[in-house]
Parts: structure tokens; sequence; C-alpha cells
DNA sequence: ACATATACTGTAATTATATACAGTAAAATA
DNA sequence: TATTTTACTGTATATAATTACAGTATATGT
């Protein structure tokens, strides 16, 4: 999604905005008169780029036969993170997610990935509503990054120090030390599931 | 609403079929064709008839150019349901959501009352999205009427017939016999979590 | 009883739309 | 530097789609 060109992007939104504002899709003339181009084929040729790079979708012979594939739109979600022993997640948006129904604000939605908080009613897969903070409340589920690896937990923090509690039996807690180069990334505030 | 004849609800049922699985309504010839109509003009009276009962409305000149009037305000959120009343009754429904973050089409969300599905990451004060369906494939999570009880259960049929199966241990199985006065109201396609 | 609404088939014309082909030109990439 | 991609204009055509007109038949409302 983030390498579409400037004009790319006009058209992709003269799309989206044609979608919402009358519940179809536009023909190459439509796109054509709202960006001023002088010839159909000028959108023709942006959709071809569009499907090329996999943001829509057409079918061929139909009438306003385009289709959007973004998922949602408006808050990044940022690759997956381990909800298992960590794995290395990357600080790269996927794709934007447009609507947030859940009553908090969210700054971005992280996917899980293990079932290290199974027993939290969170499951593999799950997309996560995440709001970034710097520090947490005992007991509150937090994204916590250890040295360069992202991860889902509870977070505790008693006279013994900070722990990262996994919500599943056979997973061990994470101590952390005074070494360790730790941070809260976030807290989590609701969870979306896609599959059931 | 109430006021549309057989005929004309199943073509409105078309265009919004359309709208979810599409994206965009269908033309007179697409409508013909799934109602086995032989003529084209045929959908064209009915859309006429849906624009005059004022359930529709046309773009004049513009392929495809048809909107719903009264829908995509929102999805109806149902709280606890009333002994009895249709499940998306005006009493029934807490608040309505403007926004559907899953993928796939929801009718209505459903508030979760209780642990009953607790190992399958669904616990109480959930919100499942639900698709209205009147049969259900084995072991998809169905939203069930049992008399004037609603529940949301794994739906499991065989042989000896059709159990509603709690994912909790601590619930039996609801076996379904024939003098049962049981339907299948939808099936959860999604979950929503506000409150972590 | 009579008008109007429902529910179509069938034909046809006009317009709407997708889409290919032929170019031009600048920018990005290999 | 050569090639591909981007970004168009302009022409043309087959087909997709709307929509009017002419019928037939039954049902419903007044």
């Amino acid at each position: 999604m983030l390498n579409l060109t400037a004009q790319q992007i006009k058209v992709f939104d003269v799309i989206k905005e044609s979608l919402q504002s009358n519940g179809y899709p536009p023909t190459r003339a439509e796109i054509a008169k709202i960006l001023d181009f002088k010839s159909v084929n000028a959108a023709e040729s942006h959709i071809k780029a569009l499907v090329k790079k996999g943001v829509i979708e057409k079918v061929p012979g139909s009438s306003r036969g385009i289709k959007l594939v973004e998922e949602i739109s408006g808050i990044p979600l940022i690759g997956s993170v381990a909800a298992g022993s960590p794995i290395t997640a990357y600080e790269n948006v996927e794709k934007t997610i447009h609507s947030n129904p859940l009553n908090k604000s969210v700054d971005f939605f992280l996917r899980v990935q293990g079932e290290s908080m199974i027993d939290a009613g969170i499951l593999d897969n799950d997309l996560v509503g995440v709001r970034k903070t710097k520090n947490a409340e005992n007991g509150e589920i937090v994204v916590a990054r250890l040295e360069d690896e992202v991860t889902l937990k509870r977070f505790k923090k008693d006279s013994s120090g900070i722990r990262l509690v996994a919500e599943n039996k056979s997973f061990s807690d994470i101590l952390v030390d005074d070494t360790s180069n730790f941070s809260i990334e976030g807290k989590a505030v609701g969870i979306i599931r896609e599959d059931l």
C-alpha cells in the first residue's frame, strides 16, 4: 500500500469516495471527470496499475466492477506480535484499519500469533487494539518490548520486580531484570476476531 | 418496509446481497438471472415499485444506480433477548453500531451473557457478530432458539441428532429432540471485546 | 364493476461503459 | 544507457445496461 504513486493514491481515493457517497464504485469516465483527465483511458491505466499493486480488484466486463482489497482503514495494523515465546516483530504497517468499534481510543492494532494468552480469551490471529502508553498498572495486558522483540503479556509488578506473565499454564513467566532493554509499547484495550 | 410484496422483498434482498458480496448493486439483467425472470423488464418494474415504496433510490442513467434508503445506517446490538420476541425486535436493541470492523457481513451483534463459550475464547460481555441464516454446518457456532430461549452454542449434528454444545466443561450438552421448538437464528462470524 | 397494482414476457433503441490500440513524454529503474 | 514504469491524450468499438413501449394475466382496492 505504501508503494502507490501520488496519482494512484488520488484514483484510489476517488474510488473510496464514490463507494462512500454513492454506494457503488465509479466508472472510468467518472474518475476521469473528477480528476480532470481528458481521456477515460487515463483512469483505465491507473486502475490496471492499482490491480497490479494489489489494492483493488477488477471484475472484467462488469460495469463499475471494482472492489477494494483493503480490510478496514484508518488505524495502522502493525506486523504480528508473538503471543508465545517472543518472535521478532517488525515495526511495519501492513495495512490500515478503517473503523474502530472499540469504545476506547486505539493507536494501532496488532495481530496475535500464538496461544500464550489463550486463558484470557485472546486467541491466535486475533487483532488486539492497543493504546500507546509508556507505563502500565499491575495486572494490565501490555505490549512490551524486550530487546528487539515485541510480546503481548500480562504486566505484573511487585517487590521482586517486573514479570511478564502469559495466560497459559504451559508458558513460564519472563523476568525483567535491570540489564534488560525493556519498555512498554502500549496496553491492550480490546480485541477483534475476524474468523471464528 | 412492511408493505412490500413477497416478490419485491426477493428483489430487495438480491440488491442487498449484491452490495454485500460484490460491493456494488446489481444490474437489471443480474436480478433477472438470479430470480429466473425471462425479461429484464421484470426487474425494472420491481425496481420502480421499490422506489415508489421508498425503500430504494434510483440514479437515472447510471449503471447499477441503485441506493438503499433505510439501510447501512447501523447494525443493531442485541442485549438480552426478551422471551419469545423476534431477535432483532426493537425492544431488544441495546444500541446501534455504526462501524463493522469484521470482514464478513454482519446482520446484528449479540452481547454474550455468561461463560458457556469461554473455551472458544468468547467471554462474558463480548459482542458476537452474527450473520442471519436458517441452517448451519456441523461445528459452527450458532445463535439458536430453543422454545423461548436464545443461546450461543456450537452446533453439532450426527446420526443421533442435533446437539448444542457449550465450550465449557461445566456445562452439559443440550439435546434437541423432535418435539422441541428449535430454530437457528444465525451463525457467529466474529467477535469484538470492548473491555479487556 | 372498474381502476389500479402486481407480475411478468418480449422487443428494441439509446446511452453507458469497458477496454483495446496508437501515440507522446517524462521519470524511475536496471 | 537501455528499459520499464508512470502519466497521460485521442480514437474506436463491442458489449453492458437503462429504459421505454407493447402485451398478457391475475389480484386487489374502491
